[in-house]
DNA sequence: TGTTGACTTAGACAAAGTCCAAGTTAGGAT
DNA sequence: ATCCTAACTTGGACTTTGTCTAAGTCAACA
């Protein structure tokens, strides 16, 4: 995460005490907040932190490529650290947990040139829904 | 589309002008209105509708299984009358125009056992991106 | 240590969706 | 044909999610 931090600097943006918290909530493997859910764990380590700068934060983190922008429900956006290895997502239909999942093949060779209608397709997103283990007991 | 209202007054459902005119926007391929789309397009033709009963109606169309509901984006859900032909959708970058597309192959089997943890998996749904040919010049 | 433009903040605003109490009506019963 | 009533619709309040702005703050450089 300091490697992050350093290269926000090296983008010449201040590293702020909010920026610095926001960076250490979204950590790690399978996490996939709402951008609520980012400043209710921010607002826990810096408690002034304000709804604004999460999401500012958040959309710059997006731009640079450090934060995945993730949409499996009409609900609110999930932000997902975890963009620096191609992965998929599995949804369950019950209560909603996310997964990282990894496919295999490039999601993309399964659309042929015919079925692309003249557009420079670049990326495929795919979400595998289905009932987790405690949901289907 | 009079198979849908007779399929829905065979479920004891009442056949009113609000459901008819619903059910007459929400027709065609390629369609990804989304609520208040609908909502605008009902209006036209029975001025008053509102909008909690697009809302009801859509909500039950999606669970009689006879539209989809698609999040392609962080914003407003669409809703899809192609409901009885799978497909995928490939999705603008530029100006959000929205396509059907029928990729091969199943995408459920590129998701190996050893990626599902469990989960009884059902769907996939997939979302291409790329530029349009509009948007590339 | 001072300066300054980038950053943060509170709160207003907007968009998308849900919920409810009160009024209306489709369609079976009489 | 008319009545009855549970199902349906309505307007508006409310919630959730996200955007925007003007005023205040502060990180980084000199
Ligand atoms: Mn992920
Ligand atoms: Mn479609
Ligand atoms: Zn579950
Ligand atoms: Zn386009």
């Amino acid at each position: 995460m300091n490697d992050l931090l350093e290269r926000l600097r090296g983008r010449g943006w201040r590293l702020t005490s909010q920026r610095r918290v926001v960076a250490e909530v979204l950590d790690g493997e399978h996490v996939h907040l709402t951008a609520d859910q980012v400043h209710a764990r921010a607002v826990a380590r810096l408690p002034e932190i304000s709804r604004a700068t999460v999401y500012n934060t958040l959309g710059e983190l997006v731009a640079l490529g450090e934060v995945l922008e993730v949409a499996t429900d009409g609900r609110a956006r999930r932000y997902d650290p975890n963009a620096h290895r191609a992965h998929q997502h599995l949804v369950c239909s019950g209560c909603g947990a996310i997964r990282d999942v990894h496919p295999q093949g490039d999601p993309l060779a399964a659309l042929p040139a015919a079925e692309r209608f003249g557009f420079a397709v670049t990326t495929a997103e795919v979400t595998y829904r289905g009932l987790c283990p405690d949901c289907r007991a």
